[in-house]
DNA sequence: ACCTGAACACCGTTCAAGT
DNA sequence: ACCTGAACACCGTTCAAGT
């Protein structure tokens, strides 16, 4: 069998999902797809920048189509569909959070948020720091929400309600410290 | 020769600063005490158990005494601590971010918010999630922060000049987010 | 109580050789 | 171009046996 580099990552998905990272090795991977491990290499360099082509995929398969007008409420659908995209497979928050640690995943989100804080006029540079922090903000909400509720889904003890209220508010928490920026930033602008 | 607890730890923690988290293995820090790998496991239950440890050790020595009174500023200046503490010791950001999410280390930074929070008049479950988002900015930033210093330190290529300036104005995004919420409240008290 | 010796069941990655 | 076979240099953890 021939293989090529999307159904290898198409592949890795389906065993992310199935059996979780901590089983998603490049030999399980490997053994998946009836091939050696070292097959692999031939369509991707390593197992990091392949993790991060399962992020990227799995992101892009979450992609919904951006409805909201006003920035403050684009920002709350664009980290709320991340969130959506992550929670759709096992630890893909983890996975996504890793890969964008590394500087080789979740660019599209990364840039979707930038452009949005910039057109509601804030400098370059607090726009970057806030896309940042709107980013750190989801990804350690949201690894911890799946990690419980995974938790809860696999053993005897029910996970704690954990809802997507919790997000809901610690997003608000952000996006209200962003929109004192904005707000201040217009009325020296103005003034 | 004997060994105790407290000794496995400190020395995991010299290993740590030394080579770094991935060099830091059970193989590794037992040839480093001069035993064989598996009697460590006498000393602590597992290396997830030890990392915490070594998470919890590393805040300790960081610590510093509380000085300011506002609620603010004491959100500031814990939130600043942890973040030095965690940058005195190399990889000390990934160690500690990865204790706290696997719910085992970090504990007390996570009191002392909630304290400052509830003190300052939120309810229970908003404090809760307020220090939970103040808490992911803060290991996702420095997690971050560290990795791009490290990476700067290390090779040929010079970090991009992310100081502790961004750290700050991040930090105000949250705490402004916080404070809108504190202020409400105080007027719904009120009126 | 603390440690050794030996094993179990794995890893990611490289690379010459085959087709 | 794509894959096999085999190796290199490792992992965390368990457990009977020693002292």
């Amino acid at each position: 069998m021939r293989y090529t580099r999307a159904t290898v990552v198409d592949r890795a998905l389906e065993v992310l999902d199935r059996h979780g990272l901590a089983d998603l090795s490049m030999r399980r991977l490997g053994a998946e797809l009836g091939v050696r491990p070292s097959a692999l290499y031939h369509h991707v360099p390593s197992k990091q920048v392949l993790l991060a082509a399962v992020a990227d995929e799995l992101l892009a398969r979450g992609r919904r189509p951006a409805v909201e007008q006003v920035w403050d409420a684009r920002v709350v659908e664009v980290c709320t569909a991340l969130r959506e995209a992550m929670l759709a497979y096992r630890d893909g928050a983890e996975v996504v959070a890793t890969a964008y640690a590394f500087g080789l995943g979740a660019g599209e989100p990364a840039e979707e948020l930038l452009e949005v804080l910039l057109a509601a006029g804030l400098p370059d540079d607090v726009a970057a720091v806030a896309t940042r922090t709107l980013l750190h903000f989801v990804f350690g909400h949201v690894v911890d929400e799946q990690t419980h509720l995974q938790a809860g889904s696999a053993g005897a003890i029910d996970a704690p309600p954990r809802e997507g209220s919790d997000f809901a508010l610690g997003l608000a928490f952000v996006v209200d410290g962003i929109r004192v920026r904005v707000a201040g930033d217009r009325t020296t602008t103005a003034g």
